[in-house]
DNA sequence: TGACTGGAAAAAATA
DNA sequence: TGTATTTTTTCCAGT
C-alpha cells in the first residue's frame, strides 16, 4: 500500500512553539497580531512570509515519486511530509486520477486560505476521483476514510460538517434552491445518506426550509427556480449548490436579517469577524464550537459517525498536533483544530468531477456525449435528483460538440494549477478583460459581459492544436488574491446570451464552481471572443455561512477569468492547459475609488534607492501617495515610508515616484517589501512587491535580454510586474515513468505573431530545490527575490525529483506576493499530461499581465515562461532538450540564502520587538 | 420588452 | 453601547 500525505504548516512562528502553546494560544496571538494591522484591505493583502517548519513525518518522498502534482499543489512552504504507507487501497495503478496530485491540503477550491498561521494537510489521493464520485456514500466513505486517516486532509469532513438538518443561513427560507449552500456540498458529494434526514439529495424535497432540498424545481424548468441568475433573481440564482438563492426583497437572505433562528441580529450569533490575513476571522455561528471537537464542529453537518470515521483516521500524532496548534490559512477557527480548508478541499476534489447537470437532463451537447451523460447521470445522479434544474441553460443555438477530453472524469479539479502551455499547447489570453467589471447580483439583471479594454471583449487562443476536432475551452471565475488560483466562492460566471453574443457556450457545474463552456472551433484558428460572460457576485453571507467556507467575502472583490482547454492526445493522456486573465476588480465603489496598481517600472533596486519608478494603474489622484512598506512575518509593520511622488506628472493612470532608500543600507541579501498606492484613509491599492537589493550580491536573474534594466542593476525590469507572481521553476519529480516534467519547453507555436507573452500566459513554477526550501523562509525579506532566483535557477530542473522539491515549491507557492491578487499567485499552473492510469502533471505559474497580451510582466521570466514555455515537465521533454534561459545558480546560495534568512529573521524579531506596540 | 448601465439609497458590517 | 464609516446589496431610472 502505498499512501502519501503531505502536511504544511504555516505559521508565522515556530511550528514548535505554536504547536506548543496550542492553537488557541497561536492563534490568539495571530489575532492580536493581526488586529494591530492596518485596514482590512491592507490585512487583506498584505502578504505575510511564514515560517515553515519542517515537520518530520515522512520518509523520504513517495509522494513525489508517485505524484508529480505534488509540487503544485504545496503552496506551502513549511512543512510536508510525505509518507508512503499503506494506500494502496484505493491506489490503483490503472487509476487514471490516482496519479493527480489532489490538492487536500488547499482549500477547497484550492488554495490555502489565509497567509499564516495555517496549517495545510495535502492527501495525495491516489484514489480516483471518478470512482470517489461514483461510490457511494458507504463505499465512498470507506474508501475515503481510508485516504483521509494519513492525509490529514479531512476528506470527509466537509461534507460532514454540513449538517443538514442545520439549516444554512444561506439557505434560509428565501435560498431554498439547490443552489443554496446547504445543498452543496452534499449534492457532490457525500453520505448524509447514513440518515436519510441528513441527506438533502435523498429527500430534496423534505423540507422546505432546507434549502437543500429545493430541489423539487430538479424535476422540471416550470417549478425549477433554477434559472440564470441574471433571469431569475429571485430564485436563487445561483445554479449550483451551493450557490445561495434568494427571494428578492430587502436582504432577505442576509445571516442577520433573515437567516432566521440563526441570527437575530448582524451582531448576534452568525456574525463573523474577520479580516482577511490573519486578523480576526471568528465564526460564531451557533453551529460552530469553540471547541476543537469533531463534535463541536461548526460543521454540524457531520453525523458523530462520519466524523468519528474521519478523526479517527488521524492518527499521526504530529499532524494531529499541527492541526490542533494551527489553523488553516491564518483563518482561525476556533471550533475546530481542523483545518477548514483542508476540510473544503476535500471536498472540492471530490467533486471536482464534470458533473454536468442540465435541466432537465436535456442534453446540452448535440453530439450527446453518451460517455459523457451516462457517466453524469450516474455520478450527478444524487446532485440531480435534487439540483437537476439548476443549470436551466436554455440550449444554445448554435451546436457543436464537446470535446471529449472534456468529458474525461478524471480531469484535473478546479484549484489545480494547470499550465498556460505544455508541448505544442499553448493557451493564451490574446486579449485581456478590463481590469473592473461591476459583477452583479442575483437581484439585479446582467450587467453584461466582461469586456476587453478596447472596448470589445476578451480572447482565448489555443496555439498549437492542430487537430480538426473541436475542442471545449472552460471558462470560471478564479480568485485573483495572493493564493494559488482557484474558483471564487463569491463570484461565479454568468452566461450571456443575446443578438450580441456571438459565442456559443452553455453552463455546467463542477465543484459547487459554475463553468462556462466555449466552443474551441479548428475554423476559427481556436480561437474564442469571450462575450458571453458575465459575473454574478454572491451574497457574502450566504458564501460565508456555507459550510466550510473559510474565505470571506468583504473586500474580496477580486476576480480572474480562468480558462482552461483539454485536449486528449493519441496515447491516451490527456493535456490540460489553463490560462488565467488579470485581476478584475468587481465591486462599484472599488472600481470607482480604489487606486489599482496594474505596473511599476523597477521591481527590484538597490538599498540606495533613489530610481525614479513609474506605475501605472488606475485610479491615481494627484494626492495619491505610495507608501513602502516592509513587514514582518506577524504582518507587524518593520519599516513605513512615504516615497516621493513627482506630483507632476500624476495621472489617473501613471505616476513616478521615486524609490526610498531602504532603512537599512547594509543588507546583505534581497530584502522584500511592499508598496502601494493610497488615494486616503482605505483607499488603497494592493501591496506590489519590491526587493531592494544588496549592493554586491549575486544576484540571481534570467538570461539577459531587451527587458533588462537598462540601469545596469543586471536586474530584470519588470514591465508588468505588477502582476508578478511567484515564479516557480518547474522542478517536479518523476514520478514514474509516465510522469512527467523535466524542462521547460517553449512553447512553439504561438506567438509567431503575437507579442510576448500575454499576461495570461501561465506563471513559470518556482523552483522545487532544496535550496529554495530552506531558504524560503515564509517571512524571510528575501522571499521574492528568492522566488525569482529560483526560478530563474537552472538548478531547479536538475533537481527533479527530489523530494524537497515539491515542498520547496509549495512553499514558494503559498508566499504568494502580496502583488499576487494582482498577480495574483497565479494559477501556478501545473500541466496535466496524463494518461488515465498516470497523468503527469507540470506546475508552471501564471502570471497574470493586466498589460495585456504584449506586455509580460516578467521581463526575462515572460520571455522563457511568458512566451509560455512551459515550467512543466513534460514527460517527453528533457532539459537537455529543451531550450532554458535560465541561469544556474551556484549551489552555494544555499548557504547564502540560509544565511541571510537568518540574518533576516534576527532582525525580524528585533524589530517586532520594537514595533510590537508601536 | 429586456438587457445593460450608472447612480445611489438602504442595510449590514466594521472601526 | 452608540456613532461614524465603509462595504455590500438592493433599487431605480435611463439607454
Amino acid at each position: 500500500m502505498q499512501e502519501a500525505f503531505c502536511l504544511r504548516v504555516h505559521s508565522s512562528f515556530s511550528f514548535g512553539s505554536a504547536a506548543a502553546a496550542g492553537s488557541d494560544r497561536g492563534l490568539d496571538f495571530l489575532h492580536s497580531v493581526s488586529n494591530d494591522m492596518k485596514s482590512a484591505e491592507e490585512d487583506a493583502y498584505s502578504y505575510t512570509p511564514n515560517v515553515s517548519l519542517s515537520l518530520p513525518l515522512g520518509m523520504g518522498n513517495p509522494c513525489l515519486a508517485t505524484q508529480y502534482h505534488t509540487l503544485q499543489t504545496s503552496p506551502v512552504i513549511s512543512i510536508t511530509s510525505c509518507q508512503q504507507t499503506a494506500y494502496s487501497l484505493q491506489n490503483d495503478n490503472h487509476n487514471p486520477a490516482s496519479t493527480y496530485y489532489i490538492p487536500h491540503g488547499l482549500r477547497p477550491n484550492g488554495a490555502p486560505a489565509l497567509e499564516s498561521p495555517r496549517i495545510e494537510i495535502t492527501a495525495y489521493s491516489h484514489y480516483p476521483e471518478d470512482e470517489v464520485e461514483e461510490s457511494n456514500s458507504e463505499d465512498h466513505i470507506i474508501k475515503r476514510g481510508v485516504n483521509s486517516i494519513v492525509t490529514l486532509t479531512l476528506p470527509n469532513a466537509a461534507e460532514g460538517y454540513r449538517d443538514p438538518t442545520c439549516l444554512s443561513p444561506a439557505s434560509s427560507i428565501s435560498s431554498r434552491s439547490c443552489n443554496s449552500e446547504a445543498s452543496s456540498y452534499e449534492s457532490s458529494f457525500y453520505n448524509y445518506d447514513n440518515s436519510p434526514q441528513n441527506s438533502p439529495w435523498q429527500s430534496p424535497c423534505v423540507s422546505p426550509r432546507n434549502s437543500l432540498l429545493s430541489c423539487p424545481l430538479a424535476t422540471g424548468p416550470a417549478a425549477s427556480p433554477h434559472h440564470t441568475p441574471s433571469t431569475s433573481p429571485q430564485i436563487g440564482a445561483v445554479a449550483e449548490e451551493g450557490w445561495p438563492t434568494q427571494t428578492r426583497g430587502s436582504r432577505p437572505n442576509s445571516p442577520s436579517s433573515t437567516h432566521g433562528g440563526i441570527t437575530s441580529n448582524g451582531s448576534g450569533i452568525g456574525k463573523r469577524k474577520y479580516s482577511l490575513n490573519g486578523n480576526t476571522y471568528h465564526q460564531t455561528s451557533p453551529n460552530q464550537s469553540p471547541v476543537v471537537s469533531p463534535h463541536g464542529s461548526p460543521r454540524v453537518s457531520v453525523t458523530d459517525e462520519n466524523w468519528i470515521a474521519n478523526t479517527n483516521q488521524y492518527t499521526n500524532s504530529a499532524i494531529v498536533a499541527a492541526i490542533n496548534a494551527l489553523t488553516t490559512d491564518g483563518v482561525v477557527d476556533m471550533g475546530e483544530g481542523i483545518p477548514i480548508k483542508t476540510r473544503k478541499t476535500m471536498l472540492d476534489h471530490q467533486a471536482s468531477m464534470g458533473l454536468k447537470v442540465e435541466p432537465n437532463g436535456e442534453d446540452l451537447s448535440p453530439d450527446g456525449d453518451l460517455c459523457h451523460d451516462e457517466y453524469v447521470s450516474r455520478l450527478a445522479l444524487k446532485k440531480e435528483s435534487y439540483c437537476g434544474g439548476f443549470l436551466d441553460v436554455p440550449q444554445h443555438p448554435y451546436s457543436w460538440s464537446k470535446p471529449k477530453s472534456y468529458l474525461s472524469p478524471s480531469l484535473p479539479s478546479l484549484d489545480w494549477q494547470l499550465p498556460s502551455c505544455s508541448g505544442p499547447y499553448s493557451l493564451q489570453i490574446e486579449v485581456q478583460p478590463k481590469s473592473h467589471h461591476r459583477a452583479h447580483y442575483e437581484t439585479e439583471g446582467s450587467r453584461g459581459a466582461v469586456k476587453a479594454l478596447s472596448g470589445g471583449h476578451p480572447v482565448v487562443q489555443l496555439y498549437g492544436y492542430m487537430e480538426s476536432e473541436p475542442l471545449t475551452l472552460q471558462l470560471f471565475i478564479g480568485t485573483a488574491d495572493d493564493r494559488l488560483l482557484r474558483p471564487h466562492a463569491f463570484y461565479q460566471v454568468h452566461r450571456i446570451t443575446g443578438k450580441t453574443v456571438s459565442t456559443a457556450s452553455h453552463e455546467v457545474i463542477q465543484s459547487n464552481t459554475k463553468i462556462l463552456e466555449i466552443p474551441l472551433l479548428p475554423e476559427n484558428n481556436m480561437r474564442a471572443i469571450i462575450d458571453c460572460a458575465g459575473i454574478l457576485k454572491l451574497r457574502n453571507s450566504d458564501i460565508e455561512l456555507r459550510k466550510g467556507e473559510t474565505d470571506i467575502g468583504r473586500k474580496n472583490t477580486r476576480v480572474r477569468l480562468v480558462f482552461r482547454v483539454h485536449i486528449n492526445q493519441p496515447n491516451g493522456r490527456t493535456v490540460s492547459l489553463q490560462a488565467a486573465s488579470n485581476p478584475i476588480e468587481c465591486s462599484q465603489r472599488s472600481a470607482q475609488e480604489l487606486p489599482l496598481v496594474e505596473k511599476q517600472s523597477v521591481d527590484s533596486y538597490p538599498a540606495s534607492g533613489g530610481k525614479m519608478m513609474l506605475v501605472s494603474g488606475l485610479n491615481f489622484l494627484p494626492d495619491s501617495k505610495v507608501v513602502f512598506v516592509e513587514k514582518a512575518q506577524d504582518g507587524h509593520h518593520l519599516w513605513e515610508t512615504e516615497a516621493k511622488v513627482d506630483k507632476e506628472s500624476v495621472k489617473s493612470s501613471t505616476l513616478v515616484v521615486e524609490i526610498p532608500p531602504y532603512r537599512n543600507q547594509r543588507i546583505s541579501s534581497p530584502v522584500q517589501v511592499n508598496f502601494y498606492i493610497c488615494n486616503g484613509k482605505r483607499k488603497r491599492s494592493q501591496y506590489q512587491r519590491f526587493t531592494y537589493l544588496p549592493p554586491n550580491v549575486p544576484i540571481i536573474k534570467t538570461e539577459p535580454n531587451d527587458e533588462y534594466d537598462p540601469m545596469g542593476s543586471g536586474l530584470p525590469v519588470h514591465s508588468q510586474s505588477f502582476y508578478s507572481q511567484p515564479r516557480l521553476t518547474p522542478v517536479l519529480p518523476v514520478p514514474d515513468s509516465e510522469a512527467c516534467l523535466v524542462g521547460t519547453y517553449p512553447c512553439p507555436s504561438r506567438h509567431t505573431n503575437i507579442t510576448p507573452s500575454p499576461p495570461s500566459s501561465s506563471p513559470t513554477l518556482h523552483d522545487l530545490t532544496p535550496m529554495a526550501y530552506n531558504k524560503c523562509l515564509p517571512n524571510s525579506p528575501t522571499h521574492g527575490s528568492l522566488m525569482s532566483s529560483i526560478h530563474e535557477n537552472p538548478n531547479n530542473l536538475n533537481h527533479p525529483a527530489s523530494p524537497d522539491h515539491s515542498s520547496s515549491l509549495t512553499m514558494l507557492q503559498s508566499q504568494g506576493s502580496p502583488n499576487h491578487h494582482l498577480n495574483s499567485p497565479g494559477p501556478h499552473s501545473y500541466s496535466h499530461i496524463y494518461p488515465s492510469s498516470s497523468p503527469s502533471s507540470s506546475p508552471t505559474s501564471h502570471p497574470s499581465t493586466p498589460g495585456g497580451p504584449a506586455e509580460s510582466p516578467f521581463g526575462p521570466i515572460s520571455s522563457q515562461n511568458g512566451d509560455n514555455s512551459p515550467t512543466l515537465l513534460h514527460e517527453d521533454s528533457s532539459s537537455s532538450s529543451i531550450p532554458v534561459t535560465i541561469k544556474q545558480e551556484p549551489r552555494e546560495l544555499d548557504q547564502m540564502y540560509l544565511d541571510d534568512v537568518n540574518e533576516i529573521i534576527r532582525n525580524d524579531l528585533s524589530s517586532i520587538s520594537v514595533h510590537t506596540h508601536a
